[in-house]
RNA sequence: GCGGGUGUAGCUUAGUGGUAAAGCACCAGCCUUCCAAGCUGGCUAUGUGGGUUCGAUUCCCAUCACCCGCUCCA
């Protein structure tokens, strides 16, 4: 493939390769699909997107000044939970019901079913018996498993009487043999496959023994974690309602098809806010929070025309939940008005800690009921322990409402290094315009804030600059650089994005002063070294 | 999971059933007073495993990874 011709994406993960912002995981051994490795500057780049989101969540936050657009002011704590959790989290949270589904395969369609979803019945034609299936509503069954048999056995609608029903309609799992099973939208039958284990959460075993009890799973999501730790956080902080607790830490999800570089992976950073608050209240925090998550993604960068805040309609809503919204980004590997998730803020309602008091709620309720099975008794004990909230001044008592900001920290850094990639014209050493490759991070971002380069490796300037990189290196995370021409130079850190560049000639030995180049706009001013320490304090602030 | 495509150096590409080529990058040195200069030298590759063959990077099979489409996206 041509230069020319390369995608965007493709070049945005050459760079990161060449640069060493990203690796495929095991490349040595051929690379393990769906895993990435930040590399060098990817870990800085990552870990300052990190960065700014914890500091803006937790150790910056003003806990007694009413922020803008908030309904009170309120207090934000941070935690930070084993991966490991006991695996009645995961019943009662649903994902185990979710997260570990028997599915079907169908050969024929192409299509995918869930083993207990799929039902039908067993239909006779002269000697032939087979298992019509189909995938409807309760009240049309009966209809469309009629069609299904007629095109089963190929016959005209006027020879449908001549199907005989053996049984009723029930489950598929009630079938052993597949030979004779007409797929929901098969074309002949025998077409699905065995059912297999569709396992989404990560399995592994506690302790030596591999058996049943010693299964556990790793977290496919962080946010359980701050619920069964709601209680412990109450008593233990201090804390009162309404108040979020923060919590940055990988997650781990058997994704079906890994995709699109770090966007869609099976082991991944995840940045949630779970925030509680009375259920008056609820509406307008979530509504808070939805635009004050937008804002940060605009405050670090990201265009506002390459970001949408999708509110998800009320088909697309569980019911429990009262509102949610994606915060979206127009990565450059999807078509044109496509937009990937970077952040969902969703209302959740009571749904997560009374599952974890009474059992795993069933979300088809309303209200909201506990799942329970045949002989009454929930499929998902809940711990029994009371997760209520006393408010100390009221004396009301009521299960808190939670609005739960939830970031990928991995698509959060893709997004940046996406927005930053650009393409523009440079004058070279004759004044020639070439092309040039800058990442335009924003300074809080950016892995390296400035470079100090020695005009020439000669005169003092060296050990001048190696002074100044010294004094710097206590306050940012700078580099030195004297090898080859000082363009060159300039153009590395343009790839590696770094805002500034400080050079160091013969006037700096005279009077100190030295050039800062800024990265953007290629300007260079003379300054003194405070002077342009203070300007990367500036820049990096935000 | 299905279908299609791709896999040669750090990157981008060339080429061949018989010694694998180049540009850029990178490293060392020289030179160099502000945007990829020049000179000298250097490092580095046929994704992995089988098969066919005297000999495979090339042909075949499998596998892994990536890309595109479908599916999935809890």
């Amino acid at each position: 493939m041509g230069n020319e011709e390369q995608s965007v994406m493709q070049k945005i993960v050459s760079l990161c390769k060449r640069r060493g912002f990203l690796f495929q995981s095991s490349e040595i051994y051929g690379g393990m699909n769906g895993c990435w490795d930040y590399g060098p500057l990817g870990v800085e780049l990552k870990r300052n997107v990190k960065e700014a989101w914890w500091s803006e969540m937790v150790t910056h936050h003003d806990d007694i000044s009413i922020p803008q657009g908030a309904a009170s002011a309120f207090e934000m704590t941070g935690l930070d939970c084993s991966i490991l959790m006991h695996p009645q989290v995961w019943k009662c949270s649903g994902h185990y019901d979710l997260f570990h589904d028997m599915m079907i395969d169908c050969k024929d369609s192409k299509r995918r079913y869930r083993h207990d979803q799929v039902r039908g019945r067993w239909a006779l034609l002269d000697d032939k018996r087979v298992f019509v299936t189909a995938i409807c509503e309760p009240e049309e069954e009966q209809e469309v498993l009629l069609a299904r048999a007629q095109k089963c056995f190929g016959l005209r609608a006027k020879d449908r009487s001549r199907i005989r029903w053996d049984g009723d309609v029930v489950s598929l799992e009630t079938v052993d043999d597949f030979e004779f099973v007409f797929g929901p939208d098969a074309k002949e039958a025998g077409s699905l496959t065995e059912p297999r284990e569709f396992n989404l959460m990560f399995k592994t075993h506690m302790g030596a023994l591999f058996d049943e009890n010693s299964i556990a799973y790793l977290r496919p999501e962080t946010a359980q974690g701050i619920f069964v730790n709601f209680k412990n956080v109450v008593d233990s902080s201090r804390v009162r309602i309404p108040f979020g607790i923060a919590q940055v830490g990988k997650s781990f999800r058997n994704e079906i098809t890994p995709r699109n570089f770090t966007f869609r992976v099976r082991e991944f950073e995840q940045m949630e806010v779970e925030f509680f608050c009375h259920p008056d209240s609820s509406q307008e925090w979530y509504r808070y929070w939805r635009d004050r998550r937008m804002e940060w993604y605009k405050k670090l960068g990201l265009s506002e025309s390459r970001l949408i805040l999708r509110e998800h309609d009320s088909a697309e809503l569980s019911h429990y939940s009262t509102g949610t919204a994606d915060i979206e980004y127009a990565f450059p590997f999807l078509p044109e008005g496509e937009y990937g998730e970077l952040e969902g803020i969703a209302h959740r309602g009571d749904f997560d800690l009374r599952s974890h008091m009474e059992g795993k709620l069933n979300p088809a309720t309303d209200p909201l009921e506990v799942e329970v099975d045949e002989r009454g008794k929930p499929v998902h004990r809940g711990s029994g322990k009371d997760l209520s909230y006393r408010d100390p001044v009221t004396n009301e008592k009521y299960i808190p409402h939670v609005i739960e900001p939830s970031a990928g920290a991995d698509r959060a850094t893709l997004a940046f290094l996406c927005e930053a990639y650009t393409e523009d014209m440079a004058p070279d050493e004759k004044g020639q315009l070439q092309g040039r490759v800058v990442l335009k991070f924003h300074p809080r971002l950016a892995p390296i804030k400035a470079a100090i380069f020695p005009l020439v490796k000669k005169d003092g300037m060296p050990e001048a600059a190696q002074d100044i990189y010294r004094d710097l290196k206590k306050e940012f995370p700078v580099f030195y650089d004297n090898k080859g021409a000082v363009g060159r130079r300039y153009r590395r850190m343009d790839e590696a994005g770094t805002p500034f560049c400080l050079t160091i000639d013969g006037q700096t030995l005279e009077d100190g002063t030295v050039t800062l180049r800024d990265r953007d706009s290629m300007d260079q001013t003379r300054l003194s070294v405070e002077e342009a320490k203070q300007v990367i304090r500036e820049a990096i602030r935000c």
